[in-house]
DNA sequence: TATCGTTATATTTGTTAAAACATAACGAAA
DNA sequence: TTTCGTTATGTTTTAACAAATATAACGATA
């Protein structure tokens, strides 16, 4: 089979949007280092464009999504909230749902006999 | 419901773009108007655009997706092959199951009670 | 053979999005 | 009270992409 089908999803709240791959990624990899400018690193991602996304993350969520601390030791820090986590679990779950929808339905409607 | 999923769906051959919603919105104003620079006028984008866009779906199609002529009565004109139109169909067909599959999606892992 | 609206293509300009850079505030701990 | 690595934010610069402009070739028809 010759050709592929690709997607890309997001959320959106009152058109602006909440979540997308790229927030996801940044979101998971707070949660695996513990702070935003080291997930920013891991991702090679400037930090203020990290902050950024996050910012609008946590304005358009309906509860806080990350949660930060500045100053102290290690200099501060920010986690994801349980709420957090359970919107990455749910975009990621969807997302997987529709790569394996999506190649189905390229099959049955472009390469199939009938 | 707060949140809603949106989606981009797109074919690729060999990692390159052949089909995402812009060109097929494209072929459709080729199909209608029966010529590219109507098409192009129809869609507000310039004709070196829609030109470029459609050269990349014919250099990728597995067969020609459009036949053009130049000079002669009304000075030429483009229309899609049976197999451009097959490829139209499928596109949209994918499209809206799609849409349809995210927003069942959404209720089940999101707002769901069990 | 002059005209006309196309297709086909190159080149320049403009606009927007991303990247880079800079800096203040914070608070635990040495 | 100085240091350190964070969060938080503004400003400037760069680069990628889109738009605008220009022009040649074509061929039916008047």
């Amino acid at each position: 089979m010759k050709y592929k089908i690709k997607s890309r999803i997001w959320i959106e709240v009152d058109g602006n949007i909440l979540l997308g791959e790229g927030r996801v990624a940044l979101l998971k990899a707070i949660e695996n280092t513990g702070s935003l400018s080291k997930a920013a690193k891991s991702l090679n991602m400037s930090y203020k464009k990290a902050w950024s996304l996050i910012d609008a993350v946590n304005k358009r969520a309906e509860k806080p999504v990350i949660f930060t601390k500045i100053g102290g030791k290690g200099g501060g820090g920010a986690q994801l909230t349980p709420y957090g986590k359970s919107l990455v679990m749910a975009f990621e779950t969807i997302n997987e749902n529709c790569w394996g929808f999506l190649d189905e339905q390229i099959t049955k409607q472009l390469y199939s006999d009938f």
